[in-house]
DNA sequence: TTGAATGCAAAAAATTTGCATATTG
DNA sequence: CAATATGCAAATTTTTTGCATTCAA
């Protein structure tokens, strides 16, 4: 765990209860929830290397929603996929289960080994379908 | 295609054509490739702007690799997954027959209509996947 | 102790916005 | 012509860096 000399400090273990209470948030907000939890504010720099390092260790991981900024989620969080609707810009969780075809299939035909809680999928959701007009392809 | 009132216009064609030559790109990198091209630099709020349009109308997609920037691609460039290697951070492209299964299920269970050109897969590729000793997780 | 981590402030990047001017349809 | 796009410069936003200081092991 502290592998590779690293250590646990306050911001870093206030870093962790700040995703797990958010399922997945950007820096941004997760200092906003780090303040507002009660004690002094994480400087920004803080929390962008605090993240690299808990990524690095493999305790957090990042997906893409359609914000500028990156999501983190704790790798340990639950293993799903993310939905993400381009519509209403819902973020959707799914078990990784859905995507064990398209994973086992990575990895047989090209030796991939796709890292699931990065995924996220594009697209409509059922609500927004109908409304953007871009259901029915074909 | 017109259809929003929009104009086809010098710049614009020459971000397309840019694409088509780069298959997938930043913004910043269209910049460099427009101007490599020959002609005069375009303005970066061009650039960003005549993305934001051809990406309303449909005529270019993108996705989150591992740089900070969005990499747009024509959308009908070809349909293709992205995998992103975390490892050499190469991306390769793959049919989007692979992820059939997995759009088929979704549109099925939730009724969400997945984008597969925004999809990008991240992991570790065959050669990475030794190399990081991240590879064989049961 | 000793080196890793933090905070702060400044520096870099990356995007967005306002507005006068040029262009398309 | 009228309305949309562009270019440019300035303003934002987001992320990174340098460094002296603090803190965990």
């Amino acid at each position: 765990m502290r592998a590779k000399g690293m250590r646990w400090t306050a911001p870093r273990r206030r870093i962790v209860d700040a995703l797990a209470r958010l399922g997945h948030a950007t820096p941004e907000e997760i200092v906003a929830e780090v303040t507002a939890d009660g004690g002094s504010e994480l400087a920004p720099s803080t929390v962008y290397r605090a993240l690299d390092a808990l990524q690095e260790l493999g305790f957090v991981a990042h997906s893409h929603f359609e914000k500028r900024s990156p999501s983190y989620h704790l790798a340990g969080h639950a293993d799903h996929v993310h939905l993400v609707c381009l519509g209403c810009g819902d973020v959707d969780e799914l078990p990784v289960q859905a995507a064990a075809g398209l994973v086992e299939a990575l990895r047989r035909e090209r030796g991939f080994a796709a890292e699931v809680t990065h995924l996220a999928v594009q697209g409509w959701c059922a609500g927004c379908r109908g409304a953007a007009g871009l259901g029915g392809d074909s």
